[in-house]
DNA sequence: CTCAATGCAAATCTTTTGCATGCTA
DNA sequence: TAGCATGCAAAAGATTTGCATTGAG
């Protein structure tokens, strides 16, 4: 869907340590901790950073395809699985029994979304990130992160908001 | 786990409409509804009263089987899912792809915990029920819902807040 | 050359569904 | 008695796992 050149370049101005691109980075990232990259990795890397949009496995898996026909989808489980143990996506539940996924913020690159919520349709299940009042939100849940830490001895290391209801053409359809 | 008459007396002296005790206020509201009370319902909705406490379909299942052998683990999710469309329970994902439940609040009965949230081990999935700092994060969360109502045309009518990390035990064994 | 990573298929696990039968209202 | 509710078994759907093979470093 988005313009692989333009992101490219987009991250290549910002990153001068010799990764062109976010993918690079993340490439890096993994090296780092010992992974090998492989064809289907970068696969899947390319996908969901030039897809950030709460992808499941199979929407992966389907767009992974069309560039490395042949991965299997336990590939796409087994990368997932590494990519949010080392924090670089984010594993969400929508309320479908489906997995979905985006990149977590970091303030090393600009692909990633910035600090969001979601606001869920429970008919549609279609999803509105949102950033309002994100500054707010946030300032409270950090101070009751900490005293929650404290208080029962939590190492607290992330937080989940949703707000759920109708969105406006599930409502009027009945 | 809970003195189940201790609880009947409790909730029956806060009631004077004929029925005993919480699960009669709640065979009352799906009757009215215009649900068939059976034994298995009745089997059910006991054990939930009895021990309101994140319990899962199957942890569900194995405590109705003891007052009620033979019941079906089918019938268990079938009435879970009439329950939640009641708004009788809330249907919580604590990210180990099982499903919980937990009596929603209500003013017309004591026997659910008040509105609290929830703090979840990564590792062990343990969950702790927290209160502290509600208020305000209520307070917030119903700014926010009114807000984001309004912007983004949606009918909010329900919102999630968890707080993840690792919990004393599993911190120590790592 | 070594061992981590893969693809495939089978297994697992939770939840849902079809259907003949039972039971509530 | 009518038709909703049930139990059982099978199906569905997401995710995980075992294993022989491939390929990155």
């Amino acid at each position: 869907m988005l313009n692989t050149n333009e992101n490219d370049y987009q991250l290549g101005v910002s990153m001068r340590n010799g990764n062109r691109c976010m993918g690079g980075w993340l490439r890096g990232k993994l090296k780092g901790c010992g992974y090998k990259m492989t064809l289907a990795r970068e696969a899947i890397l390319d996908v969901i950073v030039k897809n950030n949009d709460h992808l499941s496995a199979e929407d992966i898996y389907l767009k992974v395809m069309s560039s490395f026909p042949g991965v299997g989808l336990a590939t796409i489980y087994r990368t997932l699985e590494i990519l949010v143990c080392r924090q670089i996506l984010y594993k969400f539940d929508f309320g479908d029994g489906v997995a979905r996924y985006e990149l977590a913020e970091s303030k090393d690159f600009k692909g990633s979304k910035g600090h969001h919520h979601h606001l869920v349709c429970t008919k549609c299940s279609k999803v509105v990130d949102y950033t309002d009042f994100i500054d707010k939100e946030v300032k409270l849940l950090n101070e009751t992160e900490e005293e929650l830490s404290k208080k029962y001895n939590f190492n607290i290391t992330n937080h989940f908001i949703q707000f759920y209801g109708l969105c406006e053409r599930c409502r009027s359809k009945r």
